[in-house]
DNA sequence: ATATCTGGCATCCTTTAGGTAACTGGTATA
DNA sequence: TATACCAGTTACCTAAAGGATGCCAGATAT
């Protein structure tokens, strides 16, 4: 009778991983800050009219945690006043399959929803 | 000049189903239940134990939701005392995709992670 | 007889996420 | 001269998420 469950583990392997990712992009906004900004839009007020009904306190906070998390970057601008970018980072792009995914089946979902 | 972008519409649409989708799944506790729960456990105290740290309160309010969001069955069978078990439903399958693919990221993070 | 398992519920508490509103300094526009 | 834009910051507040602890009743195991 062996004690030891090698599937039990490797379940619980694959929720540590899915943990991990939560603990980076989750909230209500982040993934929805890095598609708008991926999309073109580099200026904070860009940004913040991309996605419906951020405030400029929230859109700071996160931006500053993407940007710690190294899923953006913001350059600075040496004009008067001084200009502010954001771009997404090379390592954010590999969470495109996921992001759309994601977009995918709240597609999906929207419209079963409709239905019923 | 044109007034209407239809880019800018299309990148609105998208992050509105992104925003749709995190209404559902957002948390730090609903993929990983369904992903325990699909992994084959179907009893309250066996899903307790795969997603670590998860308190028997949390649990229990996760699961409501997930039942009414149709992504989990909740069957009582008349024993005594009453057993009762847990499944996800056909329609949590088309959220496979996607949670695989966080999944994925999730690991390549932390291998990313541990390298720094 | 005692301990432990089951599937939770009730109560209380802390923490975090998120929201409101006002304000700043510098610039450009009317 | 007044207004608006930019990129935020600060202080305050509420709501929701999450955590700690204790409890129940029936059953099974020691």
């Amino acid at each position: 009778m062996p004690d030891i469950q090698p599937d039990k583990a490797a379940v619980a392997q694959q929720i540590r991983h899915l943990q991990d990712t939560l603990y980076v992009v989750n909230g209500k906004w982040k993934l929805p800050i890095l598609v708008a900004i991926h999309q073109g839009n580099s200026r904070f007020r860009d940004i913040q009219r991309s996605v419906q009904g951020i405030t400029t306190k929230v859109l700071s906070t996160e931006l500053k945690a993407l940007e710690q998390n190294k899923l953006v970057v913001r350059r600075v601008y040496d004009t008067s006043p001084p200009t502010v970018e954001y771009t997404t980072s090379s390592y954010c792009d590999t969470l495109q399959t996921m992001i759309l995914e994601m977009i995918a089946w709240g597609k999906n979902h929207h419209d079963r929803i409709r239905e019923e």
